[in-house]
DNA sequence: TGTATCCATAGTTTGTTTCTATGGCCAAAG
DNA sequence: CTTTGGCCATAGAAACAAACTATGGATACA
């Protein structure tokens, strides 16, 4: 036996209407074709659904035996198709991100929220890891999409970069603030925050002040930038700190109020990448939101500057 | 969106088989004909369900969901193909029977016991009703399938008439038992018990005797004949009886054992009758009971007279 | 560098579905 | 009593969908 929708839906509107003339009118075909159909119909299931006598049809009892069981199977299909039309319209689905700690406090939630602002059905989750344990993530596949600081190639990994720009903290009242653009003559011999010796920030940072001869004092010396901000804020020290960080000044949650950034010359650059797995397709949902994050890291470079 | 069911199972089997070459072999078609079926579909609903690189197949992660719907579907599908073969073979349906009281004790159980031996999804109901009342059940159709006294036809209902033989009951110890047929003769004045005054076969019996001229001496006025076999069985007096209930006494249960049975001349006769719904098709199991229920009342016609 | 396997495309063939046209039947209306 | 208009079934033609064969490009493996 082999039915098909088709023979299902036909058979359903014939018995919802009692004629073959009125389901074909209704379903905007001639009566010989919804006719052949259900004969065809009664003839694969091995026995009549309808009696015809005096030209008229009346069900038989199986017929609506049948019914219930078109009904059924028509009824888990339109589930289907809406299921299938919200998966389309990325209505539906599931977003796992890995962000590393710098980004996953402010910059991240912010984006996924808008993301997930008329997603309902959507199944988000938003993990925060150090670079490394992401990069693992990703290549394992158990997360859809990383972002992290720029890591080394690797082949299981795809990987989009941002290259960005840090900035030099400083509390609002300091007379350097004055200035748009800081060099490492205004901070020559002045108290400064790094990170540890072995990241880029701080290679890009001390060469800066090396090639130009001028005093590189290294007061602090943190693991993120973030808790340096409250040192600069008490007028403690100066902070060239990475865009994603500062960015998260916006926040009134982070009590970073009072702080002002201004950039650095020469330019100290702090690069991150969006990491997806590189052997399996992204998701309709990643591939969207992977372009939405891409799309906001960008507005961020621009909008720093106005 | 309009699946077809052949897309859900092609689709299906490339999923499975992870390639559309295998999958066409396992399906029993040349892989451009499922390659082409699938790039419908991704098109008809709207994202891809393969990537295609390296002339490799790989499953989007979409492709999984659609998997799980077109399981879903496709499940549903076959457990329907299965009620309806059910259905075809007799092994599902409902069946109402209705039936008068010289039939309800031990021949329709009997019969209908039969019947359902291998038809374990079938739900039956047998319901033991005055005549009068089951027409009322056929006529309206509450019941599919009525046994009782042959009544006046309607329109509303058709039905198939059995012409029964009455027989004579008396103990096997009797005298009269020596003899093969029993005439108005033999029972010359001897006590007998009949049905109420109306009732055909009274008027049939009282009419043998009274056209051969012989004495017809009614000691008990029964509704129904089988309270008489006991009368009889205690020599108390003959009893003219109806071929059903005669047949009943083949049930041990009943406790008539030691009443023989005797045609009877002249014929009397007791018309029982089929009658099913006449504006209504019979269910494929009512029309297979009744036939069955046929072959029995004239295979009953038949062995009595062995 | 063959060789084999994969998938996609193109064009043809096959088979199903739908159409139009027609005929039989019945019931209600003229 | 005949006409009319509704119903359903059949037959043949047209349209469509789905299958096939044949072929080409790409990749992996020997």
């Amino acid at each position: 036996m082999n039915l098909t929708i088709r023979q299902l839906t036909t058979f359903r509107e014939v018995l919802r209407t009692g004629s073959i003339s009125e389901a074909g009118r209704t379903l905007g075909r001639t009566q010989p074709s919804v006719s052949a159909m259900i004969a065809g119909l009664e003839n694969e299931i091995g026995f009549r659904l309808f009696e015809r006598e005096h030209g008229r049809l009346t069900p038989t009892p199986e017929a609506h035996y049948f019914l219930e069981e078109a009904e059924a199977v028509l009824s888990r299909l339109t589930q289907s198709t809406h299921t299938l039309q919200e998966i389309s319209n990325l209505k539906r689905g599931r977003l796992r991100v890995a962000c590393h700690p710098a980004a996953s406090g402010f910059f991240m939630p912010g984006v996924l929220g808008q993301f997930l602002q008329d997603k309902p059905a959507i199944k988000a989750s938003l993990m925060m890891r150090s670079s490394k344990v992401i990069e693992e993530l990703i290549a394992s596949q158990q997360y859809d999409l990383g972002f992290t600081e720029t890591p080394e190639p690797r082949k299981s990994i795809h990987q989009q970069d941002f290259d960005l720009e840090c900035l030099c903290a400083m509390p609002a009242s300091d007379p350097l603030a004055a200035k748009s653009l800081i060099s490492t003559e205004d901070l020559d011999g002045a108290n400064l925050a790094t990170l540890f010796s072995e990241h880029p920030t701080f290679l890009q940072t001390s060469a800066a002040f090396k090639n130009t001869g001028k005093s590189f004092e290294r007061r602090f010396e943190l693991r993120t930038f973030l808790p340096g901000l409250q040192f600069v804020k008490a007028g403690l020290c100066y902070l060239i700190c990475d865009l994603i960080t500062a960015f998260s000044c916006n926040d009134p949650l982070h009590g970073t109020g009072g702080i002002v950034f201004r950039r650095f010359s020469p330019r100290i650059s702090s690069s991150v990448s969006i990491l997806t797995p590189a052997h399996r397709p992204a998701s309709l949902i990643t591939q969207s939101f992977s372009q939405k994050l891409a799309e906001d890291i960008n507005a961020m470079k621009e909008n720093v500057f106005l």
